[in-house]
DNA sequence: CGAGTATATGTCATATTCGACATGATGCCA
DNA sequence: TGGCATCATGTCGAATATGACATATACTCG
């Protein structure tokens, strides 16, 4: 379950690891994980505002609430990749675009 | 939350699905969303073999227990694609190639 | 036929994540 | 200045996922 204690430090933090593995001793594989979600986070909010819809819209279509979203957005350690991920597919992307952005670690428009 | 209801459906039919959209009346998003787990489930099961590991010796790798191993490499709804990819990502598996997985659905060898 | 190893399946207590709600903060326009 | 819309943050009970364990099913190799 992640070492539970390097994550309690992370959460603490809120994480805002710019975007790197650098920070405390992260494993490679939680850094990995890590910019995952944060690459996911910022694409879902990059295909909202694509879409002109305010985080209450969102929540609606994914039958959310809004603090969930701006949670979502802001990256929170206390939301998982799969809710991210279908927040991305409801939102019209595709398998292969979510794939992308996994990749990638970071924006991608689409 | 992905309605529940086809959720439950989905669930107690332990959606064999062999992979496809097919099956009741699941939407795209929801099509997609299992295929990704899916596919990872493969993936997960092909990288470890691939490194002549066990399922128990994977369980010791991620901290995690044999049975749960089990789940999912079988793809069993109880599993989430947190753990799934972090499964891989702990096997060795870069970014890259889990975008690569989640993007194809399907299997995608290394 | 055992015994050993690997994988599957079911259950359970605990841990994590969820949606909802309240509330704060910011920006904008009249 | 005061609404009004938007997004952020904290908390809470309910829902879901988790690791551990027991146990069942194969599939070898003697």
């Amino acid at each position: 379950m992640m070492h539970a204690n390097k994550r309690k430090k992370v959460e603490e933090n809120g994480w805002k690891v710019g975007n790197a593995d650098d920070f405390l001793g992260l494993t490679p594989e939680e850094s990995a994980y890590i910019e995952m979600k944060l690459a996911l986070s910022h694409s879902l909010k990059e295909n909202r505002r694509k879409k002109d819809l305010s985080q209450v819209e969102l929540a609606k279509l994914i039958k959310s609430s809004q603090s969930r979203v701006a949670k979502m957005e802001a990256g929170d350690p206390g939301v998982s990749i799969d809710l991210l991920m279908r927040a991305l597919l409801a939102l019209g992307a595709s398998s292969e675009e979510v794939g992308k952005v996994i990749s990638s670690g970071k924006p991608q428009a689409a």
